[in-house]
DNA sequence: TCATTAAATTGTT
DNA sequence: AACAATTTAATGA
C-alpha cells in the first residue's frame, strides 16, 4: 500500500540497472525514461495483487520479491523469486488485464515501473524494445519448464541448488551479484520444502563449496555446480 | 560512537 | 513446532 505513495523519479543509478534501456535509441529512451516511476518497498509490501488490473509493468531496481498466489486452504504458495534486474508482468500489461497473482516484497527493495501506456508505445515503436519483450517471454518459459523439473526431484538438496541457480539466471536477473539476501524461511517458502530441510541443504551445499551460508542469506561460490553438479544427501 | 535492548534469524531437537 | 544460540537493527546516552 505504500508503495504507490512514496514514488520518485528514478536516480542514474537506478536506471543504469534497468537493462532493457540500454536497447533503446536515445529518443525512445528519453520518453521510457520520462515514463518511468521508482519506488521503496518494504519487506511484506505488495507490489501488484490479484484481480487488480495492470498499471505499470514492474521491475526490480534493488532487493527481492516474490509472486504468489493464494491457494484455496488460505495458504499462499510461492511461484518464483524475483531477483534485481527482473521485469515481469509483461503476460497482464500486454492483454491488459487483471493480475492474476501477488508480487510482495521479500525485504526492503527498490522497485521500478513503467506506466502501462509507454509500454505499448514502445511496442508499436522500438524494435530493441520488442526483442527484449520476446526474449523475455522465451527465458521465462524456459524458466517455469525447468521449474516444473526441478519440482519432480525427489532429491531435497538437488531441488534446493537449482532452484537457487535459477535465481541466477544471467538472462531474466543481469543484476544478481554473486550474494543473495534470502532467509532460509522464504528459500523454505520457494523450493517448497520445510525451513529445517532447506537448512540442512544448504549446509551440503556449503560443505560441497558451491555457496557460503552467512547470516539472512548466502554468497554462491560455484554456480555451475548449482545448475549441473550432484549433491548426496548422505550426512556424514 | 558506544552500550544496551529488542527483534530477527539460525541451528538443532 | 519448539527451543536456545547467535546476529543484526534500533535506541538513547
Amino acid at each position: 500500500m505504500s508503495l504507490h505513495q512514496r514514488r520518485r523519479q528514478p536516480r542514474a543509478e537506478e536506471l543504469s540497472g534497468i537493462p532493457w534501456l540500454a536497447v533503446l535509441q536515445p529518443a525512445e529512451r528519453e520518453r521510457a525514461v520520462s515514463a518511468l516511476l521508482v519506488g521503496d518497498a518494504q519487506a511484506g509490501d505488495y507490489v501488484c495483487r490479484t484481480g487488480k488490473s495492470p498499471t505499470y509493468w514492474f521491475g526490480v531496481v534493488e532487493g527481492l520479491l516474490k509472486m504468489n498466489i493464494d491457494s484455496m486452504d488460505g495458504a499462499s504458495m510461492t511461484l518464483v523469486g524475483l531477483p534485481p534486474g527482473g521485469w515481469f508482468g509483461e503476460g497482464t500489461v500486454v492483454k491488459r488485464e487483471p493480475y492474476r497473482y501477488n508480487v510482495q516484497a521479500i525485504r526492503k527493495s527498490v522497485v521500478a515501473g513503467l506506466h502501462i501506456d509507454m509500454f505499448h508505445w514502445l511496442l508499436d515503436h522500438s524494435i530493441g524494445f520488442n526483442r527484449f519483450v520476446m526474449s523475455q517471454l522465451n527465458e521465462r518459459l524456459g524458466q517455469f519448464i525447468s521449474a516444473r523439473e526441478i519440482d519432480r526431484l525427489s532429491n531435497p538438496d538437488l531441488r534446493v541448488a537449482r532452484s537457487l541457480a535459477a535465481l541466477f539466471h544471467p538472462l531474466l536477473y543481469p543484476n544478481v551479484g554473486e550474494v543473495l539476501r534470502i532467509t532460509q524461511q522464504e528459500l523454505a517458502y520457494l523450493v517448497g520444502l520445510s525451513r529445517q530441510r532447506v537448512n540442512e541443504a544448504l549446509s551440503v551445499l556449503q560443505r560441497e563449496r558451491a555457496i557460503l551460508v552467512e547470516y539472512g542469506g548466502l554468497r554462491v561460490l560455484d554456480l555451475d555446480a548449482l545448475r549441473h553438479g550432484a549433491f548426496s544427501s548422505k550426512r556424514l
